[in-house]
DNA sequence: CTGGGGAGGGGGCCC
DNA sequence: CGGGCCCCCTCCCCA
């Protein structure tokens, strides 16, 4: 009978634990669930005010750029500061950008209106490039086209036709007001306003095609007029401007209405005129037909009138449909990168969205099917901002290049094909495409198996290596093995004892470059090293090997 | 020194 | 034969 009860007891022992147990996992439950509740409430607030800050810290960082451009401007020329727009993410970028207007020497850029930067909304508003060129102007009846960012980048496609006389200098104050109405409209509609029957903008057949990149005129940006939107804008991602004298003047246009109407109505397509790395590929989906993919068709068929005329005006804004002989004049617009811009999203948001759509619209897409890649990968907020620095460190180098090199393009080989952003000169397009996503920040190829993104299909290849562990590269005299091709040769002077850098001040030489800089640290000193670097810069030595080792630290 | 990414050039293949 | 396309090599640079 004892030994019953217990088991009773025991039996009821039993149940009240399970009893008590369900309650204390319904009651851990609950608190699971309210903590989630409060800490997915934190973390919107979280993000919002990171949003805030951002903001906040881009319109900061875009005064300092525009400071600094004015400061460093040279008086001769006028930069095209369409690409302040690229200060907002970063402020350090001015530099870069200028490499797109660095072009010709007669070209001066009209850049009388500034930036309007209301940091207590947000809204930043960017006026008015104009690019024109004083003998279109007195051909008669031109075509502006006109870009205006609204608030919201997806929109503001609109392309404006007005004959270039008689258009009376915008008001720049009417900018935003503009750009708010805009917004409501259907942006990718194609006006006729110039009344001028031989300025009339097509989208889909043409008979003469101008692309120019007119300057040294009066005009004054209008943001009303400015309706063009990423087609307006010179095209960053997809262009590229032949040099030379291209005989045809049947040209395709990437100026698809039909892809602009869709990929403008397409909230996944997100438009900013501002010149930020995120907006320029824009120009490449724009431009190019998306549904089709036919890029290459697209690319081979740019060609630039005004590219290099006889005056040496070099520089292509855009390729304008253009009926008649009259020269079509350009206003490209800077961008209202503002509180309506953002609608809740920042600019790196932006940004990302913007290279996500390309990802998923460019025709770059179709290398998925040769390629692994992944095209759908965002990037991160922090990969966007390496993604910057690397567009606009690479930016410059382009540009010292191209300064270099680029426009004269007298290598053995004839390079037509000028990057609009540099006029570097290339002998293909392919080549001239993959160039310009140095300026453009377009990184099609992305590794499956990590966040890296490349702008060459076989940079992705040799990093996958990284993945794989494979090392196809072996030293024959030791059992060292690399995954690069570089590496091994580099690492083969451990054996050969090559030391091809050597101290300009004294006759040290070292193996690696390295070695060479904190040699010059402790020879020279810090102070004078960096001077030493300056004068380098200045007057490069005379290219004997020893020196061009050394050039190449500085 | 090594690892590894950015970017340009050359060459082969195909149409 | 020329151009487009692709791959590879190479140099440069930074961590």
């Amino acid at each position: 009978m004892a030994h019953f009860n217990g088991m009773v007891f025991h039996t009821q022992i039993a149940s009240i634990m399970e009893v008590l147990a369900n309650a204390a996992v319904a009651e851990i439950c609950k608190l699971v669930d309210d903590d989630y509740a409060v800490f997915r409430l934190e973390i919107t607030q979280s993000q919002k005010e990171n949003r805030a800050l951002r903001r906040k810290l881009q319109l900061l960082e875009l005064k300092v750029a525009r400071e600094r451009v004015l400061s460093s401007r040279p008086s001769s020329v006028k930069i095209l500061d369409r690409y302040r727009g690229i200060a907002r993410g970063e402020g350090h970028l001015t530099g870069g950008h200028r490499s797109f207007v660095k072009l010709a020497g007669h070209n001066t850029w009209r850049d009388d209106q500034p930036i309007t930067v209301d940091e207590g909304s947000g809204t930043s508003t960017q006026h008015v490039i104009v690019i024109e060129s004083a003998d279109a102007e007195a051909a008669g009846p031109g075509v502006k086209q006109e870009r205006t960012e609204g608030e919201d980048p997806r929109h503001s496609t609109d392309i404006q036709t007005r004959a270039a006389a008689g258009v009376a200098p915008p008001v720049a104050t009417e900018e935003l007001s503009t750009a708010s109405t805009l917004q409501s409209r259907t942006r990718c509609s194609i006006k006729e306003a110039s009344g001028t029957p031989n300025a009339i903008l097509k989208s889909e057949t043409v008979t003469e095609t101008q692309r120019l990149l007119h300057t040294g005129s009066d005009h004054i940006s209008d943001p009303e007029r400015l309706e063009l939107g990423p087609l307006g804008c010179p095209a960053p991602g997809s262009e590229y401007i032949l040099h030379g004298n291209p005989s045809p003047r049947t040209v395709h246009s990437h100026l698809d209405s039909g892809d602009v109407l869709e990929t403008g109505n397409d909230p996944s397509c997100s438009y900013s005129t501002a010149m930020d790395p995120g907006n320029m590929p824009l120009g490449l989906e724009t431009q190019t037909d998306l549904s089709t993919g036919d890029w290459n068709q697209y690319s081979s068929s740019v060609y630039s009138e005004g590219c290099q005329d006889k005056k040496g005006e070099v520089i292509v804004v855009d390729e304008v449909k253009v009926e008649g002989d009259a020269p079509p004049t350009w206003n490209v617009d800077e961008t209202h990168l503002g509180e309506g811009h953002s609608q809740g999203r920042d600019f790196l948001d932006y940004r990302e969205s913007l290279e996500t759509n390309i990802a998923t619209h460019s025709p770059l897409h179709t290398l998925r099917d040769r390629e692994p890649v992944s095209m759908l990968m965002g990037p991160s907020d922090s990969h966007g901002r390496v993604l910057f620095h690397q567009v606009f460190n690479s930016n410059d180098r382009a540009r010292a290049q191209a300064q270099g090199e680029g426009a004269t393009s007298g290598s053995s080989k004839e390079k037509r094909f000028l990057c609009m952003f540099c006029s570097k000169g290339f002998s293909c397009p392919q080549k001239v495409e993959i160039h310009q996503r140095v300026h453009t920040g377009v990184k099609p190829f992305s590794c499956t198996q990590c966040h890296m993104r490349f702008a060459q299909a076989c940079n992705l290849k040799r990093h996958q290596r990284v993945h794989t562990g494979v090392k196809p590269f072996s030293c024959t005299q030791c059992h060292m093995r690399f995954s690069h091709s570089s590496s091994l040769k580099r690492h083969q002077t451990v054996h050969t004892g090559e030391k091809s850098y050597s101290c300009p001040q004294c006759e040290k030489r070292f193996s690696h470059q390295h070695q060479l800089k904190m040699h010059l640290k402790v020879h020279m000193g810090e102070r004078q090293f960096v001077c030493t670097q300056e004068v380098l810069r200045e007057e490069p030595p005379p290219d004997t090997p020893a020196e061009k080792t050394f050039h190449s630290i500085t």
